[in-house]
DNA sequence: GATGAAACGATCATTTA
DNA sequence: TAAATGATCGTTTCATC
């Protein structure tokens, strides 16, 4: 579930393949990458079982759900509060709107992503689930313009 | 593909199993949320031609992948840059180990998530890809420690 | 890793509410 | 107009090579 696994050609190509459609039929992945079905289905099986694959999502447009504004919020937390981060955490994720919690270095301790309806929407996520809270310090809101994402599967 | 649209209780709780699984069976999905297979089929095609769904990724884990750091690239441009905006973007994008790029509001003007297998990839990927273009004037590198996904749909 | 067959699911025309 | 039924067709899956 965490160390290097090796992955040899075919392993990479399901996984370029599941990326690009996490939906595709077995039959139609096992064609793509040229192996039979059956070895197909084993494959992704077990890149499964040895925790290359996490799972499978669906990739959602945020517009069409009618949130028109994206962010970043870059948080800062008051010193020494190490115990108030799990339950921070936890209700930030249940917050609707949320989409990643990442744990930094550097001057800000959390970057949030979120993702809401309108400036408004945006306003009250921050004043009341972010700047009530005694354990944060201050929190920068960096709007998203645009976005890309991608990029190749292979070593770096 | 860009409008909010009218999503009903059924079409929210198929985004919400196929957020947890997206490689669930048609038949399964159907069962999850209380309707009749081929109402299942029709809403999620259905989803897909108005654009709510963009489409199914497979989530994969880095560290089985090889790639023990990940990090945000926080970068500004030099003034008044932007014919460089769309090669940048494209390059940075067809980099291994280029996971996201975000266009932002604020004192840096692209954010980059990268995950690569060590600190001395970072540190080439930093050196060879970013640093030596001259529309860039700063890159700061923030580790990501632990990061979190997730959070409901509904509306904000 | 491939083959081939049995079991199962996807899909669509039709029916029903 | 939207959902369920039920038959057909294709796919998944597993024992075997």
């Amino acid at each position: 579930m965490s160390a290097a696994i090796e992955l040899d050609s075919v392993d990479l190509a399901l996984l370029a393949e599941l990326q690009n459609d996490a939906r595709i039929s077995n039959k139609d992945l096992a064609a793509r990458v040229g192996v039979a079905p059956s070895t197909c289905l084993a494959r992704v099986q077990r890149l499964r079982q040895r925790g290359v694959i996490h799972g499978f999502r669906v990739v959602l447009d945020e517009k069409a759900l009618g949130n028109t504004v994206e962010a970043f919020l870059a948080i800062q937390m008051t010193p020494h509060n190490q115990a108030f981060v799990p339950p921070f955490i936890e209700e930030t994720l249940r917050r609707p709107g949320v989409r990643e919690i990442f744990l930094l270095t550097g001057p800000d301790d959390f970057m949030v992503r979120v993702s809401v309806q309108d400036l408004n929407a945006l306003q009250r996520l921050v004043l009341e689930h972010f700047t009530t809270r005694r354990e944060i310090a201050a929190v920068q809101t960096r709007l998203i313009f645009q976005s890309w994402a991608g990029g190749p599967i292979g070593p770096t």
